[in-house]
DNA sequence: TAAATAAACAACGTGATGTTCATTATTTGT
DNA sequence: ACAAATAATGAACATCACGTTGTTTATTTA
């Protein structure tokens, strides 16, 4: 019974918490001060040092308690070994969408405009390249078309954020499963069969 | 002869611009100070307000300036037709491999790191995007793989600058060409293919 | 060479940061 | 229920960078 942490402690960080959310909302995190925290969350400024290091500590540590419940929800999903990663694809696609879908303002205010936080995008992007790695497989090294696998994989992380954010800031234009769907045979099948372009084969 | 500025101006500006580039390689654009400039221009404090507004607006100067360059050399490329964008995305590719490792360490200090000002890359993005749209051909639309021309744009865009700021950032892992063309052969025939992983065909 | 103007110099008010310290209030464990 | 522990408050302080306002000096232009 040593390790209860003091009921002050939660509630303080609980309501700095709170008000750090609302606050990034509402003007973004670059104009938000330590004030402006302790205000909202009323507190004594010095108690926010109490807790936190400073501003970009307390960000940190946000992201981080978010970006683990979609860690998480990716982590469920399902490797399909052959061919590689189609459905991966298409599954994490779904899995992100939905779970932006349900913290829409937060993400909205992390991924978008000239008040987003681009360390918030990196970290996603981290999160999805990591899984596209664990579901790798090795190609047919003899193969004409082959290509680097670090290219490969940068390709696909880079495209995947670009979509997620492209998706995020048209307000959800498409449906979950559509995205998903597309974004997943454009990378299958190259873009021009999914752009339904003919494609002639090379020989 | 009216309009000839003093070359007063043309000196400070100048040092102002060098002193700035040369801080931010060093120390990061976040960490420098108008007082940094100043030292290192060698000019009063003071001077330095006198031609810009603060320190954002230099770097968007900046910023302009040399990706302005880069823009110039990418409305170049030529629009290949049919199919859409397969020659042109690897020109493209080359043309921006090319540009960038003649300023190799001003590209790295905007695009890589912690240091790095994403407002640049945002920037960097929106010409490359543009110039697919420019070279954008309508689909057929009663192909059965169709997806919408705005994800497609989107995927294109963000593909590509991953593969670019990951080039940049491994300190060019592979030659220009090498790059530019598995980058487009995995954008036209689909990952899959270009992996080296035998396609199954839809029916 | 005189008028125009850029740059330097000095000073000021502002606002935010992070820290210190004494005091008050609350919680915990017995 | 109470004493000890500790979290939170409030006030103060030094620091730093910002952006602005004058006045004076130096340079450039015509």
């Amino acid at each position: 019974m040593n390790k209860k942490t003091d009921l002050r402690i939660l509630r303080t960080k609980q309501s700095i918490r709170k008000a750090f959310y609302e606050l990034v909302q509402e003007k973004g995190y670059e104009a938000i001060t330590v004030q402006d925290i302790a205000d909202r969350a009323m507190i004594n400024r010095n108690t926010f040092y109490l807790h936190y290091q400073n501003k970009p500590d307390l960000l940190d540590t946000c992201m981080n308690e978010l970006l683990s419940d979609l860690k998480d929800a990716i982590v469920l999903c399902p490797i399909s070994m052959n061919p590689f990663s189609i459905s991966l694809l298409e599954t994490v696609m779904q899995t992100v969408l939905e779970h932006i879908s349900l913290n829409m303002t937060f993400y909205r205010s992390m991924l978008i405009e000239e008040n987003r936080i681009y360390q918030f995008q990196a970290k996603m992007e981290k999160i999805i390249n990591d899984k596209l790695v664990e579901g790798w497989q090795p190609a047919q090294e003899n193969s004409p078309l082959a290509v680097s696998k670090e290219l490969l994989i940068e390709y696909l992380g880079s495209a995947f954020m670009g979509i997620v954010i492209w998706w995020v800031k048209n307000d959800k234009p498409l449906p979950v499963d559509e995205v998903s769907s597309q974004f997943s045979r454009i990378v299958a099948y190259g873009h021009l069969r999914a752009a339904g372009i003919a494609v002639e084969e090379e020989n």
